[in-house]
DNA sequence: CATGAATGAGACTTCATTCAT
DNA sequence: CATGAATGAAGTCTCATTCAT
């Protein structure tokens, strides 16, 4: 689904690895910087202190580039984020951990986050002619509604469509990176706070209270 | 020189006015179909089946054009949404009414929310001299942080951060106009129901069982 | 040479000469105003308060605008200067008269002066299809030779190259608008005894004493 | 990103500053043959034989790219006249020095002084932002004025307005390559010759016997 | 007579990409 | 491996000109 992180199938040189990551991670920054679409290549390689050409000998275009950003970061937060979910015992427990997760990151990486939430709403995955946004999406989701299902089946969730309910915690989740970048003294611990108290609230189960109309 | 530059809406005649909104249209569309940073002039005038030119002739330049579209379909939406909302008579029933006109506007005119969607989060205001996307941030916010101060005086809604709040809420809705250019066929009803019931269940006052860990 | 005033050898209505008039007027102003380049039919419309489209009905496109612009101020200056010139008894008075009528006319005049100046030196006249620079040049320098000619026959005048002096005159003079461009409030009094006086001692029969090597 | 915007002249390579030099001699070229204002980036790079996107690559703009050409001849003619003017050793000499040395450039440069007679005259100055044409006339005036004021107070020249007169001075001057310009075959010698003399009778002290009306 | 809508050419600039060195 | 020169496409904007009304 994603672009391969190897070429042709063979592994590259411990160089050329390090000149990718070093490109990628001038890219993350500049997109971060200033914005998907005038993040050109030459001011990618400019912030990396290389040329254009490298830029183009390490990486097949354009389209490769921002496809290594999206995926390095991606796995890259994911990596971050599992554990932590997994270390929780209940599933109301791992959407805390979800939340918190996810934010921790940003706050610990806040360029990465800004980035890949900059090229996913800028239109740079319609820039790559392989990849299919719906797909991504769906990747997005799917760990949120496998976790939203396992909780309604044990009762610690209400019932509530799972796919609707993992995009409402996405669009809360994303919306903290463009707050982000427009207020870089965002106060985080406030967000994830009262981001995990709402969301709480909104997938527990509704006390027999009869409902306002 | 040109009209548009001269009067500020006061005295355009009817056929400007009418090829104005015709390539605010085609804008529009453009944008939602192929992305903002993708919405070149050449496309718009071709969509609108005129020449680059005559763009040109109609407006000062693509900023403008851009100001315009946002111009519109901020009031178009604000016009829509004031009276459903003005309509209710509490607090809790005024914030299920701002998602309910929205997401029906958006039924209604799914591009015309999709590219405002765009441009917002494309870095298209940044293209606009003037605009300041903090102010145009919080413009949106301010209408949902009142909302939610009065109903916290009231007694409606919990004790929250009213900015973080606002935040959640225009994530959540504006999450939908990205799933909706993914998938046309979206069942708009099922995400109004699910969402109005989650940020119910977010914002009213906790019974006095707290099982927050 | 010029281009003809009349079209087709047919005279024109009155309103149209007025028109013409009007607009050319227009076309001179705003030449002085912005400089030859910038004005365009839309600024030369736009200040004479009438539309793009009415200049291309009177004039069959901005090379004959042009055109009319340089026949007509030319014909106004030689108007203003023949008088002048004519009523003096001596060749050298002629000169004199020559300086000093041209500069009472950019001090009268100054906006129909720049913009001629403007033309001629901003490549107006390349602009010309059928307009000889060449043929130009010859038709202003002309009179002054035939002035030097005539002047040095009858001894008031010392022996020199009557075009390189009818250039040099003319180099002098046309260098006044362009001061005068850059600084409105420029001294012409000062201006036109220092030029007269300079050209005087120049054209004047040497002295017997040894020219200094 | 491009080498001219970071390094002021310091540490270009040579290939580049061979195009460099390259491209500006077009560009003379070009707008010596057809002026200013038709000697579009377009015909700069075709006569040079390279593509329109070069010129960006190598120049910011076409401001640099004109301010370049101006510098570049400006200097150049610097560099040949002062020697000469600095080897006599009265001040009429240096006068003369300053006209002879001017007039043998254009004879060796004829496009040069062409193409900068053109952009100053055509407004190519009102195109760099930072310029001020004021400024440059002042430039181009003051060592005629020094010049004069000198020689005034040695008894060398007669008084006389020394501003006037350097207006003088460069008219005559800035009207042989305008000239030059629609007649390649121009006698420079006699124009040398004649300008010498003319002004040199214009600036020397008059004899006792003043016969001006 | 006059307007203003409309077109299309041309200009400057940015940028991804290729390639010789 | 790496550079930087070079190209060409695409984009925005200006402008002279045409034409229906």
């Amino acid at each position: 689904m994603l672009p391969n992180t190897e070429h042709d199938g063979q592994s590259r040189s411990f160089i050329e690895e390090a000149r990718r990551a070093q490109i990628v991670t001038a890219a993350v920054e500049t997109i971060a910087e200033v914005g998907y679409h005038r993040a050109s290549m030459g001011r990618i390689g400019a912030r990396a202190g290389i040329s254009r050409g490298l830029i183009s000998y390490h990486f097949a275009g354009k389209s490769e580039l921002i496809a290594q950003v999206v995926t390095t970061v991606y796995t890259d937060v994911a990596a971050f984020m599992t554990p932590m979910i997994d270390a929780e015992t209940t599933y109301a427990g791992e959407l805390r951990a979800y939340i918190r997760s996810n934010l921790e990151y940003m706050r610990a990486h806040p360029a990465r986050m800004v980035a890949l939430v900059e090229i996913l709403t800028s239109g740079g995955l319609a820039d790559l002619p392989e990849a299919d946004p719906d797909a991504f999406d769906r990747q997005l989701r799917e760990p949120l509604e496998q976790l939203f299902e396992a909780g309604q089946a044990s009762g610690e969730f209400r019932d509530f469509d799972v796919t609707v309910m993992a995009r409402i915690v996405r669009g809360v989740i994303d919306a903290v990176p463009t707050a982000l970048s427009r207020d870089p003294d965002l106060d985080i611990d406030c967000h994830l706070r009262e981001i995990t108290t709402a969301l709480d609230l909104a997938t527990r189960p509704v006390p027999s209270t009869p409902e306002q109309t």
